[in-house]
Formats: structure tokens, C-alpha cells, sequence
DNA sequence: CGTGTTTGACCTGCGC
DNA sequence: GCGCAGGTCAAACACG
């Protein structure tokens, strides 16, 4: 396998729709891969992400940038994107990429056991920090808890979540950091096959207004 | 009653 | 092969 970062096809445009810089709002740092969130921007959904871009649009993409992988799994103890699977991340020009997570484990093979089905194909992973008080961010989907697991060099339990639209198989984990306890960390696995809720309620009253100027 | 959370048990992959 | 750690299941429970 040739160097898993080389891109064929050129970058896409980023997807992190950022506003202008302003007091305790969402902005980034020096670290690209950190965002600061205010606990309101937190409790009003990420409305400057674009979310439906990135969870609903074909490609699948990454907050992580280059780089910021390895250097952020050293100093947090936390594998961002989980310990399987490859992901992609973002790099600074805003193309996503192709990322092989390191030591590919490779070769993975399906196992089917009652009632369980272990995932063989490549599932598109993106993982991000925030820094909020709460662990749930509004990203506008609906989810279910399904586990919690203590893990290891953390002082907080992992959360695993499922997306609750039935044909949807979308997953995330939450952590926070033992290191820094207003940082959480939050990893998507999967892409959203259905509309996101929360914008299609915010859509919906604008269409509706839009068609009405229309008929006038 | 439907939906979501909690939590202990179980399964799987990996390193030694 | 064994033990550990991470991921998932599913029964019990809580809540509106």
C-alpha cells in the first residue's frame, strides 16, 4: 500500500463553517484540532458546523487535522478515533484524506455470532474536542446510549452511543479528558443515511416561507 | 406504553 | 494459551 495520505481526487471544499472570532464563541486555537465552545453555543446545537455537509452528504470527512492525530493520542491518551477501523481526517487545506490507523491490524474478516455482527468494512471515522461542561453535544440527530465503559489512563468512562433512525447505523463515542476535564472528545463512526432532524425542523418553517413569497 | 438510560455480563482482538 | 482492554448486548429500570 502506497502512502495512505496521497489523495487522488482533489481536496473537497472544508467543511467547518467558522464565524468571525468574537468573545468566549466557537473559535479555534492554536490547536486546530481543539475548538472552544461557550456551554450556550453547546446548548444550542452546533449551528456553524455543517453538520448536514458532514454527516448527511456523500463524502465522509474529519475534524481532525493532519498531524494533530498522533501528537493529541500522546499527550491525552486517547485514541480519537478509536482503536480499529481507518478513518479520514482533514487537513489544513481543508481536503479530506484517507487515514490507516496505525499498527492496521488489516485482514479483518466477518464474524457473524447470534445476534452480533462484527463490522468488516471500512467505516468512515471522524472524531473531534470541544470544549464544553456537557458530554452530549446537539448535532441535531437523535441517539441512544447503548454501553458506557471505564477505560483505561482515564479518569471518565467512555459513552457509546447509536443513532436512533432505524436504518441508520450511525455510532459515536464520548469521553471526556482526565487531563483536561472541560475538553470532550467525541468520535463518529458511520454516515448518516436520513435527513438530519433538527435541520429539517429548521428548514421546514423557511421553505414554507420561501414558497409563500414565491406565490406571491 | 414507548423511549431512553444504566450496568453487569459477554464477546473479540491483541500483546505477551 | 492467557489475560487485558475495548466494544456490545440485553435485562432491568426510569421517565414522560
Amino acid at each position: 500500500m502506497g502512502d495512505p495520505m496521497e489523495s487522488q481526487n482533489p481536496p473537497p471544499p472544508p467543511l467547518l463553517l467558522l464565524p468571525p472570532p468574537q468573545n468566549n464563541t466557537f473559535t479555534t486555537t492554536t490547536n486546530p484540532f481543539l475548538f472552544n465552545m461557550s456551554p450556550q453555543d453547546h446548548n444550542q446545537g452546533f449551528s456553524d458546523i455543517d453538520w448536514g455537509n458532514l454527516f448527511c452528504g456523500q463524502s465522509s470527512s474529519s475534524l481532525l487535522l493532519d498531524g494533530d492525530y498522533h501528537a493529541n493520542k500522546e499527550t491525552t491518551g486517547i485514541d480519537p478515533c478509536g482503536s480499529s477501523s481507518d478513518f479520514l481526517m482533514m487537513n489544513e487545506s481543508g481536503g479530506a484524506q484517507d487515514y490507516h490507523h496505525e499498527g492496521e491490524k488489516g485482514g479483518k474478516e466477518k464474524r457473524i455470532k447470534v445476534g452480533r455482527v462484527k463490522k468488516t468494512t471500512k467505516v468512515p471515522r471522524f472524531a473531534f474536542q470541544t470544549r464544553s461542561v456537557d458530554d452530549i453535544l446537539d448535532d441535531g440527530y437523535r441517539w441512544r446510549k447503548y454501553g458506557q465503559k471505564a477505560v483505561k489512563n482515564s479518569t471518565y468512562p467512555r459513552s457509546y452511543y447509536r443513532c436512533t433512525h432505524h436504518t441508520c447505523n450511525v455510532k459515536k463515542q464520548v469521553q471526556r479528558l482526565s487531563k483536561d476535564t472541560s475538553i470532550v472528545v467525541t468520535t463518529y463512526e458511520g454516515i448518516h443515511n436520513h435527513p438530519c432532524e433538527k435541520l429539517m425542523e429548521t428548514l421546514t418553517p423557511l421553505l414554507k416561507q420561501i414558497q409563500f413569497l414565491a406565490s406571491l
